[in-house]
DNA sequence: CTGCGGTCCTGAAGGC
DNA sequence: TGCCTTCAGGACCGCA
């Protein structure tokens, strides 16, 4: 599922691409996933692509913004040429490298003949027009903002287990169950332990933790597994898998002592850990 | 404040 | 083998 590595690897992308283009016109194939007027921002120029946590956001000429959560399934992609509208592979679960797909549901042409695509197979992510970039107020996990001592203070009288405190967006933005279950296995902290009963030299751990797998998985350009639809906007996909800690590695042996991964559900989500080296 | 269950959706996985 | 049921999961909502 896209989190912050994976849209993050979106944005860098885009932002070699899309900058500096005109908007020609909007097609909305799926009105569920569509909010505001797409006349609003025909003629408009691309200036930046930003995000804040999983969120996506294509800043426009005159202070308008197309802001995109790509939820579970959605994908961004990019053709150069809708004379070929072609990407290097095929989509995930489709027999198609063609676009757009059964499973498109906006598409973004520029004046250019170029054009974006915003496809969801599983239709829980949107596309919304706006004055301003959309996104969680909690500090980025991958931005300055996130210091320890934030990370301190949110964390302070917490009584979640600690798995499901690192998803809750408004504390911190970004992450997703992925990198949840690798931080804390990198950490060494059981995913059931109380984010607020954590030591200082927990603490530490975790915040590390976090910023290396975030890091490690914006660097292998995020994470295309199996089950997954996340690809890159020209199709390529990420490699984060190949390097999971202990996400979807339940019966396979602990990359640190050998021991058994476990998968256990805390709070409705698969949770993934070392019993050996993630002590309750 | 936290937790819990339901909602959206669809392919995959599990059960018999 | 094959049909049928259940599950996963980000964000949000109502309720306890």
């Amino acid at each position: 599922m896209p989190e912050l590595p994976e849209v993050e690897t979106i944005r860098r992308k885009l932002k070699t691409e899309i900058i500096g283009r005109t908007i020609k016109s909007v097609e909305i194939l799926e009105p569920k996933q569509f909010f505001g007027d797409p006349q609003t921002i025909i003629g408009k120029k691309v200036t930046d692509i930003l995000r804040k946590g999983k969120y996506l956001s294509i800043a426009l000429s005159d202070n308008l913004f197309i802001n995109i959560h790509l939820k579970m399934s959605g994908q961004i992609i990019w053709v150069e040429d809708m004379n070929n509208p072609v990407i290097k592979n095929p989509i995930p679960r489709l027999q198609t490298n063609r676009l757009p797909a059964s499973i498109t549901r906006v598409i973004i042409k520029f004046t250019d003949n170029s054009a974006l695509f915003y496809n969801d197979m599983r239709k829980f992510g949107w596309v919304k027009i706006g004055d301003a970039p959309e996104g969680p107020k909690s500090a980025d996990v991958a931005g300055e903002e996130f210091t320890l001592e934030y990370f301190q203070k949110v964390l302070k009288n917490s009584r979640k287990p600690i798995k499901t405190f690192l998803l809750d967006q408004d504390k911190l933005a970004g992450v997703g169950n992925i990198y949840d279950n690798d931080a804390l296995w990198v950490a060494q902290i059981h995913p059931s332990r109380l984010a607020g009963a954590l030591n200082e030299a927990e603490q530490k751990q975790l915040y590390e933790a976090i910023k290396e797998v975030i890091a490690e998985g914006i660097k292998y350009g995020g994470s295309s597994a199996r089950d997954e639809n996340y690809i890159m906007p020209d199709g390529s996909l990420g490699e984060y898998q190949k390097h999971f800690k202990v996400y979807h590695r339940h019966g396979q042996p602990c990359h640190r002592c050998g021991e058994e991964i476990k998968r256990i559900t805390i709070g409705g989500r698969g949770t993934f850990y070392c019993p050996k080296c993630q002590l309750l």
